[in-house]
DNA sequence: ATACACCTTGGAGTTAACTCCAGGTCAAGA
DNA sequence: TCTTGACCTGGAGTTAACTCCAAGGTGTAT
């Protein structure tokens, strides 16, 4: 929401709708975070209508850096509140980043597998298109099945 | 299911628990994969036992490796389906697999660049838990925000 | 022959993460 | 002031992918 005085671009608060183009997201999904505190509470006006800070977008960005990665909910609102709490949960704050860090890292791993899986195979159907036959050995299923 | 003869194992059949026990997944994953059509129907004994084959198996390899990678369900279901219409649709399936593919490296490019984004806050947080001031720049935030 | 572990099916229940809705409030333009 | 469109809350509904359950059948071991 703003207007504009001498060409200039005066805000006077920002919208959930704003923050949601901005982002590709829908004002539902920004209000179920804050509700279950994936980002802390946003500031609001005399009338209640949600103005999104500086410091609430970058809670915004975070939530959604972290989800897009398969971060859980959960995980998200736990750092939150640890954030909420203080420096004292510096150390708290940092494993569970840790902790966030190696998931996405063993879930990417299957994805790098997957991803040369699934190259191979395109290659033998491009292969069979031309020659009318398909076969393929069975070197490339090996990767993705060691689950340790 | 199966006895040792002159120190020899003869199989009898192969159970669900001994796929899911190879693969470790649950014999309620496995009957949901093949009654949706994640895998085909797999083979019986006369009694209607399961009795999985060498091709039943590599048929549960693909459905999880491509489910541990983030493909949808009713994505291997197609490609299943094209598979037994024969090899009048290696094309279609080609197509299908390259979906998928492009589908999973977009994924992937999102796990990389919050893995950057996370490792980059840790280093702080340690930074932090020695000299007991937080503080990043917001470098870190602009990858993982690019969703075009 | 009976016990016992494991198997079967069809259908209902669960979980995470949204997504939608009703009924009401707020605020910018005519 | 009135209209109109965007916003609010609390709560219910949806979706994908399992996961569990009851009631009954299978098959090897004693």
């Amino acid at each position: 929401m703003y207007y504009i005085l001498n060409k200039m671009k005066v805000v006077i608060f920002v919208t959930i709708k704003e923050v949601c183009e901005k982002y590709d997201i829908t004002p539902d999904t920004l209000r179920y975070y804050e509700r279950v505190g994936v980002i802390p509470e946003v500031s609001r006006t005399a009338g209640g209508i949600r103005n999104y800070s500086e410091a609430d977008i970058k809670w915004v960005e975070n939530a959604i850096c972290m989800r897009s990665a398969g971060v859980p909910v959960e995980m998200i609102i736990e750092y939150v509140k640890l954030f909420m709490m203080g420096d004292s949960t510096f150390e708290a704050r940092c494993n569970l980043l840790k902790e966030a860090r190696a998931e996405v890292e063993a879930v990417k791993k299957k994805y790098d597998d997957e991803l040369k899986r699934l190259t191979y195979k395109i290659s033998k159907y491009e292969e069979a298109m031309k020659t009318g036959v398909l076969n393929w050995d069975d070197e490339a299923r090996e990767e993705c099945l060691k689950n340790e």
